[in-house]
RNA sequence: UGUCCUGUGGUGUAACUGGCAACACGUCUGAUUUUGGUUCAGAAGAGUCCAGGUUCGAGCCCUGGCGGGACAACCA
């Protein structure tokens, strides 16, 4: 699967961990050779980046291993659900490129087979219905390091707890009066064996059953056995359920007697330096309006990243570059940025795109000409072909790309010095035109005419080509420079107690509303990505209009001046 | 002073039943270049948390330490 997995002597591809198992579960013909998987987010959130390393990964190894995957909504806790975010997990998943086997599943499509199995537990006697309150509950659960103490209700007759479970199911009591317990092992050095509980009284509308239930079940009585309800054979999940595993394997225990049973195995999430990955804290940002919305293009959403510019094919890329394995990590923002220009580099076509006009007057130029200049697409990939750029006596260049004193490295345009405007002519600087203040507000200089498209017939060079806009001809647009959202590296992880929130990145968008750009930029659509040559990969925003084009920056283009300009 | 998981270049992931620690990102050279991009060529950077042991040979096996993480929601 990870195509940075070296090959071993044999020329065998070397296998993740997760790989591993499966392979010796195949080996050993376990649940028939099988192999079938499914990603399980809870919709009550957006997807993010770390999702997508597990959608990558489940739905990876069921295409490898000529499996299936399914989509399962893990929807136990109605209060906290809903069909808005079911649908945009569907969304996600699909715009990543990955198909699940037939329907989404659901939860809560088992709630009639988990409350029979509830049922069957308290019948074997090892379920019990509980009054504790919470705070006693919490006293008596004991701590990781003393056992807890047994339930006074542990021991109701099986009788009354099937009455006062009907009873529950019925609405006939208030949240909270009563609970069903897992009768285990309240000694167990594990606290998820300390009688878990199976179902809470919960009086609220579900995005799906409505009021159909007022009891429902807790995440480890439903995930399990929905693995086993719908055939999962291998159940991937992160590391923090690693210690209810022997819960979900003893569920299992009690729910069949043949040799089908999912295997559910961990794996560490994925931690992305610069930015947070918890949904809570997500929401928050969206809730305090720190961010736009879950689309914000800073986010680390898949809807984010869409907007933002991201491919799929980029985010799979990712997926796989980072691996899989059980220790937790940062991986650097370096390498999915990696991702999206190794992409984009391929597929963007190119464009002109003055960020930071400075107007550039050609005075030996004809001003009422009416010229173009042939510039390639996609110097990547010939069959993008090429386009005619307006060309005129008045153009715009990058401010940046002028310096009056410039240091020794600079080799852009300056005083004296020649330079060739991409694609047009080679101009030469003979003077500067400056505003009462002394900022630099025109440029003058001459062209070659000979140096038409940008060749010089008698073989001078220039050490830089510049890009440019017709100042007449630019669309003048509105473009959204993002930065990373946080300034430190962890933004969850700081010990001193401080909140993430004041690790948020001030300067984290920069709005210019006086872009100049090509006139081609007029017919791209939503979601068009270009490079903005020597400036970076841009996108069109859904808020673009005709009247107010908007784009937004993906990602710089490497700056190796930037390097050498810090020195 | 519990249980479980986990320690390999700056980062992430490899190394089949023990056999010269590899790949990617990042960094640094140089070449090419009508993008200070791309591409190409090359370099530096770990001796595998520590200490013992077994072995001709240990990142892999054993013992003992140390570090990091998870677990005490009527959340998932």
């Amino acid at each position: 699967m990870a195509e940075n997995n070296t090959e071993n002597k044999e020329g065998k591809k070397s296998l993740n961990f997760i790989e591993s198992f499966i392979e010796q579960d195949i080996k050993e013909g376990k649940n028939g050779g099988k192999v079938h998987t499914r990603f399980p987010p809870e919709p009550n959130g957006y997807l993010h980046i770390g999702h997508a390393k597990s959608i990558c990964l489940n739905f990876g190894i069921a295409e490898n291993y000529h499996g299936l995957c399914n989509l399962r909504f893990d929807d136990t806790n109605p209060v906290k659900e809903d069909t808005e975010y079911v649908d945009s997990i569907k969304e996600d998943v699909k715009w990543l490129g990955f198909n699940w086997a037939g329907e989404p599943h659901f939860a809560s499509d088992y709630f009639d087979q988990l409350y029979e199995f509830a049922v069957k537990l308290i019948k074997k006697g090892k379920a019990y219905v509980c009054e504790q309150s919470p705070e006693q509950m919490r006293e008596y659960k004991g701590s990781p390091t003393e056992p807890g103490k047994e339930s006074p209700w542990r021991n109701r007759l099986v009788e009354e707890n099937l009455d006062l479970f009907l009873r529950m199911k019925n609405g006939e009591f208030e949240d909270g009066k009563y609970l069903l317990r897992a009768k285990i092992d309240m000694a167990s050095p594990n606290m998820h064996m300390r009688d878990p509980i199976l179902y809470r009284i919960k009086h609220a509308e579900h995005h799906r059953t409505g009021n159909k239930w007022c009891i429902y079940p807790m995440y480890d009585f439903a995930h399990g056995q929905s693995d086993f309800f719908e055939g999962i054979t291998h159940s991937l999940c992160t590391l923090e359920f690693e210690v209810h595993r022997p819960l979900y394997n003893w569920f299992l225990d009690q729910l069949t007697e043949d040799d089908y049973r999912p295997r559910q195995i961990e794996f560490a999430r994925l931690n992305l330096t610069y930015t947070i990955m918890s949904k809570r804290k997500l929401l928050q940002l969206v809730q305090e309006k720190r961010v736009s919305g879950w689309d914000d293009p800073r986010m680390p959403t898949i809807s984010g990243l869409r907007r933002r510019g991201y491919t799929p094919e980029s985010i799979r890329n990712f997926s796989e570059k980072i691996g899989v394995a059980k220790r937790d990590g940062f991986i650097n923002v370096a390498l999915l940025e990696h991702s999206i220009r190794e992409d984009l580099n391929k597929r963007a076509n190119r464009v002109m795109g003055v960020l930071d006009p400075l107007k550039l007057v050609i005075t030996n130029y004809d001003a009422i000409a009416d010229e173009y200049v042939n510039a390639v697409n996609n110097p990547e990939d010939e069959s993008k072909g090429t386009r005619k750029v307006p060309f005129s006596n008045e153009l715009y260049i990058e401010r940046e790309d002028f310096m009056e004193n410039p240091p020794k490295k600079f080799f852009r345009l300056s005083p004296g010095i020649e330079v060739r405007l991409r694609y047009a002519y080679f101009v030469k600087c003979n003077s500067v035109v400056k505003d009462a203040e002394g900022n630099i507000t025109e440029i003058h200089c001459t062209y070659d005419p000979e140096s038409k498209g940008g060749k010089s017939p008698d073989g001078r060079k220039v050490k830089a080509t510049l890009h440019w806009v017709s100042a007449k001809h630019a669309i003048n647009t509105e473009v959204r420079l993002y930065e990373r959202l946080f300034n430190i590296e962890d933004p969850s992880g700081d010990k001193s107690g401080k909140d993430f929130l004041e690790f948020l990145n001030e300067d984290s968008l920069e709005v210019i509303s006086n872009a100049k750009l090509e006139p081609v930029i007029l017919e791209a659509k939503a979601g068009e990505q270009f490079q903005f040559e020597r400036k970076g990969y841009y996108c069109v925003d859904k808020d673009s209009t005709s009247n107010n084009p908007v784009f937004n920056r993906t990602v710089t283009l490497k700056d190796s001046w930037e390097k050498v300009k810090g020195q």
